[in-house]
DNA sequence: TTAATTGTTCAAAAAAACTTGAACAATTTC
DNA sequence: GAAATTGTTCAAGTTTTTTTGAACAATTAA
């Protein structure tokens, strides 16, 4: 929950490509995504042509497992792809940069799965509340129980309406 | 970006309690917010009577510094509010539990301030590219930072609206 | 087929975030 | 007003998360 960090920069990025770079980083912290991935990110979007693994060490000054590991996960959140037509041997990547599918991998990738888990934990819940004897201490679990339900269920709605609000 | 960490729980809760505290830890974690936060509303939802520090203290066997700062950040997000007519000299604790206060607490505490310094941060990357000399290039500047800006507005768009969907 | 290049993996190192606990301030009780 | 109680603060300690980098696998070039 701090909020002030700072970490020094490498020399390789214009100043525009550094404040880009910086906007995205505090993007991704937001989002509980590492800062690697902000960088990784920030640089290709604000980069007119594709960039390989290789350039994204170079200018942005990190190791080549991070690059890596970074890419892997902007892949599966859907916010990286690999570009066509680079006649190297190496692959290049581009951005998404349309919010409805940023937003929609962010769901799927984060949310959802928490979501999942959190109803099959509240199944439990109502198991282990069923034992309890006393019946004023039964009636307020229960309707605790029933509160988180509604909450998970309205997640549930809410979500594919944001990703319709934003899609365009 | 783990997600399999556990950690051995104190002797003095119920399995009930235990299990909405677990399910508590792991919400509160999505959101990026540290897990005594958690445990200390976990343990709040499930119970029927207000907590003072020291019960908390108690019978989460976390350290009255934990159960101070993360009160008071409970508070802060409108998750928490103090109990009236406790004659006791010490502060007694309940939770909110309107979703919708819920999450306006969130929005306003943690993604507004974000909005605002992120809009800011765009203001001076307006500056920053109207500084590019070559034409073509600062074309491409240009129509991705408009984007940001879409995005900005967008995100400030839906905020309220999510506000709205979840108030009852 | 050997050498070079590209990218991945994962244990160890580093950094960041969180928690603790002891000192302190503020309030209440006796 | 002295002692006890309640709660806060923050430096130091701990835990968790992220990054690094060297070993390796896979592919291509020579």
């Amino acid at each position: 929950m701090d909020s002030t960090t700072s970490k020094s920069q490498s020399q390789n990025l214009s100043p525009i490509q550094q404040q880009v770079v910086d906007f995205f980083v505090d993007g991704v912290r937001v989002l509980g995504l590492p800062r690697s991935l902000g960088e990784i990110y920030g640089l290709l979007f604000i980069s007119s042509e594709p960039l390989s693994l290789d350039d994204l060490v170079q200018k942005l000054g990190i190791s080549k497992g991070s690059a890596s590991q970074g890419l892997r996960t902007l892949k599966a959140l859907g916010a990286v792809r690999e570009a066509e037509n680079m006649n190297d041997r190496r692959t290049y990547y581009e951005p998404a940069t349309e919010l409805k599918r940023l937003v929609g991998g962010f769901i799927r990738e984060q949310i959802r799965p928490h979501l999942n888990s959190g109803k099959s934990k509240l199944q439990q819940l109502q198991e282990t509340t069923s034992l309890t004897t006393d019946p004023e201490e039964r009636a307020f679990l229960n309707e605790r129980i029933e509160r988180l339900e509604s909450w998970m269920k309205r997640g549930g709605q809410v979500l594919p309406m944001l990703q319709k609000i934003l899609g365009q």
